[in-house]
DNA sequence: TTGGTTAATCGTATATTTGCGATATAAAAT
DNA sequence: ATTTTATATCGCAAATATACGATTAACCAA
């Protein structure tokens, strides 16, 4: 009997949860915030803006990058990481449809 | 030196990564999914649906109830459960609030 | 009252996440 | 060439999350 089976869920379920996964740390939600601010991209500048040491937050950095939220770049000794608005567009929509379309046909609830 | 340090973030950072999380899984999109098809509340036919033993389901229906993201009333030995749109709304508000908006003046990004 | 049904909770095993220091890597500056 | 700067990665410890079976609790039906 295996321990976690996210398996047994359907792609789009496994998709959804992966962005949420990304964006289920306060440190991370600060890091997208500082990069949505910050008009050109950051590197270490986020580093000193977060109450975390450099290797946590390159690890965060690293979760958003591997969930598509974010894209990086090396720039000489530097990296420039900036947000991934195509892939914020793609959760928003499918988000939305799974339950803001359905919201409106059920909005009397029961309990 | 403590090991989780979520504290050292603002409230909304910790809202915001609070209500990921209770999406940051497969199954709990899933029971969220089936919420909203039913027009009238589900109790234990999720767990016919689901993929997970009966305590798996209960404890999952926990954790969505306990972020704010569901509602839950006993009925007899039964339980009825239905989305609190009230909260998804509340998320989608704070969500587009930091990113969405942003995204119009960011929109050439530099990576 | 007894028995059956439904769902929550407890205990436990395992997996994953979080965080940090130390180290490695790679380019820039001296 | 050596040193400094900026980041990524490794290895580890501690905290959390996931999943299940067993048990409990609460209600309904005979």
């Amino acid at each position: 009997m295996a321990i976690h089976k996210k398996e047994a869920f359907s792609q789009k379920e496994q998709e959804l949860a992966e962005f949420a996964k990304a964006l289920a740390h306060p440190a991370r939600i600060a890091i997208l915030k500082v990069l949505a601010h910050k008009n050109e991209c950051i590197c270490g500048e986020i580093v000193e803006v977060l109450p975390l040491a450099q290797s946590t937050v390159s690890q965060h950095l690293k979760e958003l990058k591997n969930a598509g939220l974010i894209d990086g770049t090396v720039d000489g000794p530097k990296s420039c990481y900036c947000i991934n608005w195509k892939a914020f567009e793609k959760f928003n929509a499918e988000f939305s449809f799974l339950f803001n379309k359905l919201k409106v046909q059920n909005e009397k609830a029961c309990c």
